[in-house]
DNA sequence: GTGAATGCAAACTATTTGCAAAGGT
DNA sequence: ACCTTTGCAAATAGTTTGCATTCAC
């Protein structure tokens, strides 16, 4: 749907104080062609071919900026792993503090948009970020085994 | 609202034709008294005091067999590391292939339960697990920073 | 020119594996 | 007694940190 450019990420990198380095492009333009998550590695050997000097301790930094900056979401693999993509690709809904990793349950969902308020006067919580993940098998997956 | 006492998931491990040793009693009864999330450390520390000679090693491989058995399930935490709790005190909610590891993203959220069998029949997804999160902050975090 | 950003190597943390010893049935 | 399970030590995988060099501004 939005094929959103990396202009405006690449500004907003600018207007936060940061630079425009040779290999934070090359991250973010790997980020951006992706139509899917992708681990640390992978996007190092994307962005590779844009800057081969790249490095996968840049890789961690840079994406870890990106997330700060909401440009990214890590994704939540089921073996323990993680994957970044686009904020805008992400259609996503735990009530996890960010500070002391407390988690609360919470009764019965309906809906999520609302949910979410519900939740918020609930608990007391701030939900800054949500994320809906099913599991599960695709169809290729499911006569394999 | 439900203190499943550990001797379900006891029977259980013996039918499917597990030992009942020491330290998995141990590690059942510290996941068994939580009310909340632990983390393999956690229940090793928890566990010790039931079984002394509890080996971490263990923990890990017990709580992989626990896990598989649907007794407990993983918590994703917001810094990349997992707690465990049990099955019956998650209410939880991408559609992550566990095979291949594929991501779906699907359409806006209105439902829960409804969702997902929609999700099921428009992706030909088998669904077997969804998990609802929430990150933020909660009440005691958010005047810290 | 100057300080932020990079890349390498090394340190760390989380988790898994190999194997001989211990323990459940 | 037999075979699963355990615990230790060592191997891996993922991620972070220290530091001298490089580069954007």
């Amino acid at each position: 749907m939005s094929e959103r450019p990396p202009l405006e990420i690449l500004s907003r990198l600018r207007e936060a104080g940061f630079r425009l380095t040779e290999p934070r492009r090359a991250v973010i333009r790997a980020l951006t062609e992706a139509s899917d998550w992708l681990s640390h590695e992978q996007i190092h050997k994307r962005a590779t071919t844009h800057c081969p000097t790249l490095g996968l301790v840049t890789v961690y930094r840079t994406v870890s900026l990106l997330s700060n900056l909401g440009y990214v979401r890590r994704v939540h693999l089921d073996n323990g792993c993680h994957g970044y993509m686009r904020t805008d690709l992400i259609h996503g809904h735990l009530l996890v503090c960010r500070d002391c990793q407390y988690v609360v349950e919470f009764p019965g969902v309906e809906d999520i948009s609302g949910l979410i308020v519900d939740i918020m006067s609930q608990t007391g919580f701030v939900v800054e970020d949500h994320m809906l993940e099913l599991l599960g098998r695709c169809p290729a997956c499911q006569g394999v085994k």
